[in-house]
DNA sequence: TTGAAAGCGCTAACAG
DNA sequence: CTGTTAGCGCTTTCAA
């Protein structure tokens, strides 16, 4: 690893084609200014025989487009973020961006430093999902000129692009499907409920309920404390379910149907109500939420309600990028739907 | 979104606070240099009163030591990468370095196309997972003075910094595990043995048998072809298992134990045989590898050896600071041994 | 069609 | 202790 050679610049390039460095930017960064074929080629030549690759910072301090995007996402291994992850990592590729990524492991704090240092590194733009919105997050995004989208997580206050998803109306769907197939006593179980979308999941759930004279009884209702510990990683949200089985077990009698606010805490719950001997769906029935790859690979498959991680994080690119190329769709949003994935974890008695 | 305020530079601090603009990045680079401390005060006021924040492209192009690492791994949305990739952000964030993501997908081309754009991008250093490693790699980075550390993929002809995991003696371990347990027929399942890390563990497993006097029949050894589509997701490795377990399935006599080169296709190979009842432990054993989160949360809980991804990630990501600091660890390699997790997917028959 | 020169924001060598 | 100045590599007036 010898370092003596310095880099090739532009002025080296231009001193091996006898030219003035003008000339040669205006070559290289493809202009289409007008230069005669013959020095063109001699310039790329030179080029190419010093290995020139122009530098970056060069460029950018020079004012040229930052392409780094910056992401921020609560997990990087729930493989809900990891799949929309992938999702926007191609959708930026596809347009010469690179994503940076951070994981906030929902801690307002981190949330906060995360967007800091992208500002503060000149992203071309921001992917947000976001446990706490406020104001100065969205003054200090503006001051710096970075345009955002946020997604996943939504914001009664919050008036700009986002990708949202119908929370509210997933929960009525889960109580509804749960009804249609014969369950009587429903109940719903939860991690912390700090987020919008959770609490946007319950009320729809129990507004269902309400519809149909049905009463969500308050043991019915389980939801595990936040923990002191940090970090929002699959593993969390599996101990977490586990937690929440154990309660389920401490009942007498058990209901009818479980629903989760999250394919992980399913999980959890169904692995430790399996080692007790509880057969899922024939002693009890539980539906997941988010549609989580993994939920395809248990036995018994869970029947899940689908939150399209993929196409969030697509389209949260997309539509990051239409901001970034100036077509003007500044302060769009975009409402994605729940869609219902039926597979092994409800019994049907109707 | 206006941008009409252009950002405070280092020149606005300077004047607000009747300095020259020397002294203010005395200041605010936390240099030692001695300055009264008045007027420190007031310019640290006077850019808190600007909001200023350093330009990065300034002092990245005065010659800085940029702060961004660059990783290359084959998937974000494999567990095992992602586990992977949370150890690295870690270690990165707890020294002031941010790490860039670029997955390969597996494919060679790809792989060197990343590894440009990081060149390019001027990062600090880079973590390499590399289906291929060549000459050319080497000297790209050794030019443009980016250390490097190798990890998860071995390759016999690269001597620098590196990861690397015991494969062959995990293969061995596997074999004698099965054998240790009482099972007499034993197979080996894998997707395309492109990579030299399954290469080597076949090897293990193999020369473990014939130390054994045991054979590894022809038609025990199911692996399946290359597909076209390139892709190297968990959803991926899971669909390649359940193809191996119709394999599996079409034989007349099902082998006793079955060992598989990643956990995420083990668990696709129990989900195949579950669907056909054959039940596992009972009908037949199966070993997994990686010790992926995902496998303690199956029913029943997989058997791994665990090659640990948490570890792995972070002491690469060590490894390179190490590097970075000066610490002439140049070279460096470290090797990790297997472990094996004992769960609930191989039946004791001694 | 080409080139000289200014300047992006920053740090450091040098001079007071 | 403080300030002036050069220059990192690049693009873009402006002038020839």
């Amino acid at each position: 690893m010898q370092e003596k050679k310095k880099k090739a610049t532009i002025k080296d390039v231009a001193a091996r084609a006898n030219t003035s460095i003008t000339t040669v930017s205006r070559v290289l960064s493809g202009s289409d200014y007008p230069v005669k074929e013959e020095l063109k080629t001699a310039i790329i030549d030179a080029a190419e025989a010093l290995n020139y690759k122009p530098n970056l910072f060069g460029q950018l301090l020079r004012g040229g487009r930052n392409r780094q995007i910056g992401v921020v996402v609560p997990s990087i291994t729930n493989p809900f973020y990891s799949q929309l992850i992938a999702a926007v990592q191609k959708e930026c590729m596809d347009n010469d961006y690179v994503p940076i990524l951070y994981s906030s492991h929902n801690q307002v704090q981190t949330e906060r430093s995360c967007i800091n240092m992208l500002i503060q590194a000149q992203v071309a733009g921001v992917l947000l999902s976001l446990i706490h919105w406020d104001e100065s997050i969205n003054s200090a995004l503006d001051e710096a000129g970075i345009p955002y989208v946020l997604f996943d997580q939504p914001h009664d206050d919050y008036d700009g692009a986002a990708i949202d998803f119908d929370f509210y109306s997933s929960g009525r769907l889960a109580a509804e499907y749960l009804i249609e197939n014969g369950h009587r006593e429903l109940a719903f179980a939860s991690g912390p409920m700090d987020r919008p979308s959770r609490k946007k999941l319950f009320e729809g759930f129990q507004d269902a309920l309400t519809d149909h004279h049905m009463e969500l009884k308050e043991d019915n209702i389980f939801v595990s404390t936040a923990s002191k510990k940090s970090g929002a990683s699959a593993m969390k949200d599996y101990q977490r379910g586990q937690e929440l089985g154990s309660m389920v077990l401490e009942r007498k009698r058990i209901p009818d149907a479980l629903f989760t606010v999250n394919d992980m805490m399913a999980i959890g719950i169904m692995k430790q109500l399996e080692t007790h001997q509880i057969h899922i769906p024939r002693d009890m029935s539980i539906l997941g939420f988010d549609n989580v790859e993994f939920g395809e690979m248990i036995v018994p498959a869970l029947t899940t309600i689908s939150q399209s991680a993929y196409r969030t994080g697509e389209l949260a690119a997309k539509l990051l990028m239409e901001c970034l190329d100036g077509v003007h769709t500044w302060k769009k949003r975009v409402m994605l739907e729940p869609v219902l994935v039926e597979r092994e974890s409800i019994r049907k008695t109707q």
